[in-house]
DNA sequence: GCTATTTGTCGAAGCGCTTCGACGAACACG
DNA sequence: CGTGTTCGTCGAAGCGCTTCGACAAATAGC
C-alpha cells in the first residue's frame, strides 16, 4: 500500500502539497495538481482512514442506530436504512450499523472510540434512555422520531399529526362522517414511541374541528387482533363508513377479514393507509394512502447531521408535511 | 477525552503497560492490572480508533454489502443484516454497511482506506464483477451466495439443490406424484443469481430421482404473473396435486388467486414454500416450508471472516442443510 | 551457587496523515 | 521603487496507539 510520501516522491513535492492537493485547504499551482494527481492515480493511493481519522479527529463515518426485530415494519426500516446510506455517500460518508439492543452502551462505544462523526438515531421512543446518553457525546446527533423531550438534540420526523388531520380531511371530503381509526399494535403504544400517540391527538383533534363521529382503537397481531379490533369498533360506533388505518402489519388481513365478512373495499367502506408506497400499491385494493417518505425522513437525518458538523445551526425539530396518494380504495358516499 | 497516558499517569505505569493490560499481548501482573483497570474506568477511557488502526493495522470493522431494492425480499435481507451484525458484535467487530449498487468502486474504496479488516459480500452473481476486485484486495472476504467462480473466495448460502430435493421428497412422502415448482421471478434468473437454478437443479434431479412429474416455472410479480404462471403450468401438468413455492413475493398473491379460484389448501393443493420462517407463519395457510437460515448464513459468514483473519484455513465452501418444518399447507394423498 | 529462563515493566520508534508556521517568489499599490 | 499581500510550497510537530528490544528481578535447572 503506497502511502503519502511515495506520492509525494514521485510527485516531486512534499507530503504537505500532496495532502493539501487532497484536501483543497491551501492554494496549489495547476500543475502540481496534475503531477500529484498523476502520481495518485499511477500509484493507487488511497489515504489510510485510521491515520486520517487521528490527524484530523475527523472520521468520515456516521453512525446509525436501528432497530431490531420490534413491531415496526421492517421494509420501513430498510428504507431509512437505504436513505441514510445513500445520502451519507453524497457527503463522502460511510455509515456504521449499530443496533438498538446494544442501547447506550453502543452508543459510548463508538463515539468514545472516535469512530464515528455524528449519530443518527432510529425507533426514539417517549422517555429515550439513550437521549442523555446522547447528550453527553462530543459527537452530535439527530433522532428520526420525536421524544417527549429531545434535550437540544435535531429530530427529523414525518408529522403524524398533520397526517392524521390530513387522512380526515381526504375522507370528509368524499362525505364520509362516520370514521375509525386502526391503531399501531398495543405494544407501541405501550412501548411509547410517539409517532402512534401523535397521530392519535392529530386524529382526535381533526375528528372534533370536522365535526364527525370517530372512534380509534390499536389493533393487536394477526387475524385474530384485526378481528377483536373490528369487532371493539362496531359495538362502540356502528356503521362506520371508512377506515384509517395506521397499521401497515394489520392491512393484509384487515383486507381479509373483510372481504370474508362481504364488506368491499371501497363500495361498502373506504379506506385510507399509512404506509409506504410499495406496500399501498402491491395489495390487492391499491390503497389510498399517506405515504410514509422514509427516504425523505433518512436523506433530512443525514443532512442535519452534516450541517451540525459544519458548525451551522439547523431547527431543532424538522417535521415533514404528509401527502396524502388519492388511489382505489375511497369512494364518495352523498 | 483521556488517552492512554493519561490512564498510564493516573496508574502510574507506561503507556505500553497500559497496551499491554488491554491486549493481554504480554504478562501482566495482577495488581498493576487492578490500578490500570480502575484508572481506566475512572478517567472513562475508550482507546481512539483511527490511533489503534494506525499503529495495529487492525480496524475491528467488518464491511458488509447489502443489495438495494432488489428482487431478493427485504425482511430476507434484513435478518442476514442483524445476523451479521450481531455475530460481529460477538467477536467485538463493527459493521460498516455499503450498498451493492456502489459496485467494484465501494469495496476498493473501503479496502484501500483501511476501513475494514474483511468483507461479507450478500447477493453474488453467477458471474459476479466484484469478485475479481476483492481478490485483489489485502483484506479477506466472504461470500454470501455461490457464484459460478468464487476464485478462491470462502463462501456461505443455503444449499438449494438439497432443499429443492427434501421439499420434493416431503411431497413424495405424502404420497404426491404430480408436482409443479413456482420459482422466482424471471428477473432473478436473468440476473443471475445462482440459488435459482440451484433449486431448479436440484427440483429436476430429484424428481427424476423420485420418478415424479413435474414442472418448473418462473413467476412474474404480483396477482398477474401467479396467475400466468398457474395457466402455463395447468397447461403443461394438468391436475398437479402439490406445488413447491420458491418465491417469497409470489406466496400472498398465489394463496389468494387459489382461494378466488375455488382450490383449497391443502385439502385440493398441497404446498411446500421455500422462505423464512415468520412469513410461513404469518400467512392465512401456516406453510409447511424450508425455512431460509438467514441467521445461521450470517453467523457463520462472520465466523469464517473471523477464521481468515486469525490466518486459520477454512473451507472454501460450506453450505447450510435445509430444514423442512411441516405445518398446515401439506395433506397426504393415498 | 551459578547460569538459563521466565516474568513484568519501560522507553522509544514508528504507523500515515493533517496542519501550522515559515519563507521565497510574484504581484499590487501609491 | 519600497512595502504589503497573496500565492505556492516545504518542514516539522504532533494525533494516540502498538510493539519491539532492553533490562531488572524473580524463578528454575542442575
Amino acid at each position: 500500500m503506497p502511502t503519502i510520501s511515495d506520492v509525494a516522491r514521485a510527485a516531486g513535492v512534499s507530503m504537505s502539497t500532496v495532502s493539501y492537493v487532497l484536501s483543497g485547504r491551501r492554494p496549489i499551482s495547476a500543475e502540481t495538481q496534475a503531477r500529484v494527481k498523476a502520481a495518485i492515480a499511477e500509484l493507487g493511493y488511497h489515504p489510510h482512514a485510521g491515520a486520517r481519522a487521528l490527524a484530523s479527529s475527523r472520521t468520515s463515518v456516521l453512525a446509525l442506530v436501528v432497530p431490531l426485530r420490534v413491531d415496526v415494519s421492517v421494509p420501513v426500516i430498510m428504507q431509512f436504512v437505504t436513505a441514510v446510506v445513500t445520502a451519507a455517500r453524497t457527503y463522502n460518508h460511510d455509515v456504521l450499523l449499530l443496533t438498538k439492543d446494544e442501547g447506550t452502551a453502543g452508543l459510548e462505544r463508538v463515539a468514545g472510540a472516535t469512530m464515528v462523526d455524528a449519530l443518527i438515531v432510529m425507533d426514539v421512543e417517549r422517555d429515550d434512555v439513550r437521549i442523555p446518553a446522547l447528550g453527553r457525546l462530543k459527537q452530535p446527533s439527530v433522532l428520526i422520531g420525536l421524544p417527549d423531550d429531545a434535550a437540544g438534540i435535531a429530530c427529523v420526523d414525518l408529522d403524524f399529526a398533520a397526517t392524521a388531520a390530513e387522512c380526515l380531511k381526504h375522507l370528509a371530503g368524499h362525505g364520509h362522517r362516520r370514521i375509525a381509526l386502526v391503531g399501531p399494535s398495543p405494544a407501541v403504544y405501550e412501548r411509547g414511541t410517539t409517532y402512534a400517540s401523535r397521530f392519535l391527538t392529530g386524529f382526535t383533534d381533526a375528528s372534533a374541528e370536522l365535526g364527525l363521529d370517530t372512534v380509534a382503537h390499536p389493533c393487536g397481531p394477526g387475524a385474530a387482533g384485526v378481528r377483536e379490533c373490528l369487532a371493539e369498533m362496531d359495538a362502540e360506533l356502528p356503521e362506520v363508513s371508512a377506515l384509517v388505518v395506521h397499521n401497515e402489519e394489520a392491512l393484509v388481513p384487515l383486507l381479509e377479514e373483510l372481504r370474508a365478512s362481504g364488506r368491499r373495499v371501497p363500495e361498502d367502506l373506504s379506506i385510507v393507509a399509512v404506509c409506504p408506497r410499495d406496500v399501498a400499491v402491491s395489495l390487492p385494493v391499491r390503497l389510498t394512502s399517506a405515504d410514509i417518505p422514509a427516504h425523505d425522513v433518512g436523506t433530512l437525518a443525514v443532512e442535519t447531521a452534516m450541517n451540525l458538523l459544519d458548525g451551522r445551526r439547523t431547527p431543532g425539530t424538522r417535521l415533514l408535511a404528509p401527502t396524502i396518494v388519492e388511489r382505489d380504495s375511497c369512494s364518495s358516499r352523498d
